[in-house]
DNA sequence: GAGTTTGTTGCAAATGATTCTCAAATGAAA
DNA sequence: TTTCATTTGAGAATCATTTGCAACAAACTC
């Protein structure tokens, strides 16, 4: 059984909860996908195996409970999620305008949020450093029709 | 003319709009609140008005174009907002389970992102960082109930 | 000023991602 | 095998947000 899979079960036994067939299916697909997806984009993968979509959103938060996915940037007023294992953090800065995400380190940031956890006693579950605006392709192209 | 409502006008006039008794009612209303808001809860300030919820969900982005408001945290499926203008930049803690809401300043963080913009010539819009997980008091609750 | 163009609005209907309902299937345990 | 809680696919329901539209309004044109 692969990494994210022992992880998986093991997070499902600890809430009384099994590895089904369709949940290992949907967790095997986030992590066959090396982009970020939507749960409609993940079902897409799926769905010749018979596995609804209905249970692709009740196991979403599953894997995002079990630290396995998090959630990234919310396009065209849909979830967007990435799969964590293996993956150091980094932040998304977002296009406006052409919708690219870029990702950047995070680690230099990390030390920071870790030390202001402490102080406020908060239980870090996903840190999501988001930053929207124009890259230097759209920002070129506005300059060019003004 | 108070300071934001110049501001949003400037903007407005830049693409050809105009600063309407609607618009102007919203852009106050989002200054009044001195919380976060999300759409319905800024038009029952304004409803009395005669300005329509439609209205509202068509300014907001306008709004967030002009740098006056920014968006916080997604509760409940609702979009929240703030205003900006005076206030510094602050990272958002959102607890899993009571969904309080813990600011914090931003300003050690934000040298570090203005630095990695210019290496990417992004063009900041917006920075949003929050941070997921259990706040101290439903921290201490888990425990107890083990 | 009358007519024209362009942007605006409230209202109601449409959209669409996500959640829920429910009856059938599954599976671990006894 | 019987039991009993959990899970699932399918389709219906929900509900925040968007859109179409007809009436308005301000800004121009002549
Ligand atoms: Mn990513
Ligand atoms: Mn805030
Ligand atoms: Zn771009
Ligand atoms: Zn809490």
């Amino acid at each position: 059984m692969i990494d994210h899979e022992v992880q998986f079960k093991r997070f499902l036994q600890k809430q009384g909860l099994k590895l089904t067939p369709s949940r290992a299916r949907i967790l095997e697909a986030a992590f066959t996908m090396h982009e970020h997806f939507d749960a409609e984009k993940l079902h897409d993968l799926i769905k010749a195996d018979n596995v609804s979509l209905a249970t692709v959103y009740r196991t979403l938060p599953l894997l995002l409970e079990a630290g396995l996915i998090s959630r990234t940037v919310r396009i065209g007023g849909r979830d967007r999620f990435e799969h964590i294992l293996g993956h150091p953090r980094h932040a998304h800065w977002l296009c406006e305008n052409c919708q690219a995400v870029i990702e950047t380190d995070l680690s230099a940031l990390q030390s920071a949020i870790t030390k202001e956890a402490k102080a406020l006693k908060f239980d870090i579950q996903q840190i999501s450093l988001n930053i929207t605006g124009l890259c230097w392709k759209c920002k070129d192209s506005a300059n060019d029709s003004q």
